[in-house]
DNA sequence: TTACATTTGCTAACAGTGTTAGGTAAAATC
DNA sequence: GATTTTACCTAACACTGTTAGCAAATGTAA
């Protein structure tokens, strides 16, 4: 009875070709421009074959999703097992979160949905304008001794990354966890970043 | 020569029906389902009459995102401006902003390209699997007061917001502002982060 | 070996999308 | 009144995801 398994050996080969050119094409051109018609195109089968392997185009860009989260797990562990002090644990954590996330942006920003078609130009948009106000309040804030431009430029960097990163999770998941618990997190963010100007 | 005027009122009037058309539907249905021809439609011209006002699709979700950078900044300033005290401003600064985004998630969508069209399902994606692995070692760093289940979950979840705003920004930007910069803003915001576990 | 059933893969279509070329009729100018 | 300009539309091009229906190849049973 080989001759099934064969049949599902080979199966699963035109499974992982669509998942190879997929990704190929995900990495080169973001996915944005991810096909079906160019997928069957490269894996040299008609269109519908490749609806025998996937529901639809979102199930294969859910795979990879998938596949990062998994990636990144993995990374993250892997960063904690090399230290035994938690503090140490954290800083490494982070560390590889970030490297991760930077060595792996199609990953990212699939698994985050980070990035639109719009103001990826760069000047397509004006940027923020609050960057100024918030600028200001902080130079205020530091502590008079130095308090170089590149010192307040940093914090400023580091008060917009905390509330982005809260908001833009905040706004992706359709479930609202609970509006406390965030309000909360901003709060806690907030105050560890004003402690943290001294 | 009042004509003249008239015919660039009416243009404009056609200008404006284009936009509250779009933005009706970019707030009712995400700007994803936002289509040429609908708006067309809508406002009861042909096609390519969209196109005398605009360049393409981009342009019209990128006049949507200017507006909302625009009328963040003027959030953010009016919160600065009702306090004094730096620290104060800062943190009516960032409540502010947090209002903003909450309230017009579809702006700050636009604005910052957060949300995909993947992973919107909630259940689509397996999430993360390296919370454990961050609660675990919050858990170790705070001190071993009474240290509630709640109370690491919400460190857990500043961590995290901490390291996807970061990311996020990051990974958006076209022109890599300075590699070293971010890496320092990353440094300073764990740095904080871990400071204000205690 | 023949008859039926299943799997496999295809063509072709449906219903959309953004964008543009080319033509017509109305309005403004000469 | 003739001519240019503007406003606007139809129709097409080149794509997209998705699916219905058919044909051939293969596997199973009588």
């Amino acid at each position: 009875m080989g001759i099934t398994e064969r049949r599902l050996r080979e199966k699963e080969k035109v499974r992982s070709a669509i998942l190879s050119t997929a990704w190929q094409m995900v990495k080169e051109e973001g996915w944005q421009s991810l096909s079906i018609r160019k997928i069957a195109d490269s894996i040299e089968y008609s269109v519908p074959v490749i609806y025998d392997h996937f529901e639809n185009k979102e199930a294969i860009l859910a795979e990879f999703a998938n596949e990062g989260f998994r990636l990144l797990s993995k990374k993250v562990q892997q960063a904690k097992e090399k230290h035994k002090d938690p503090v140490n644990q954290l800083k490494a954590m982070a560390d590889s979160y970030w490297n991760f996330a930077l060595k792996n942006r199609e990953y990212y920003r699939l698994m985050y949905g980070v990035g639109m078609a719009c103001c990826e130009g760069g000047s397509l948009c004006d940027k923020e304008g609050f960057d100024y106000f918030i600028m200001e309040a902080i130079k205020r804030a530091i502590p008079k001794s130095k308090q170089p431009d590149a010192h307040v430029c940093l914090k400023y960097h580091t008060f917009w990354s905390i509330l982005h990163g809260l908001v833009s999770i905040k706004i992706m998941e359709s479930s609202p966890v609970s509006g406390e618990l965030n309000k909360m997190v901003l709060d806690d963010a907030v105050e560890g970043f004003v402690k943290n100007l001294a």
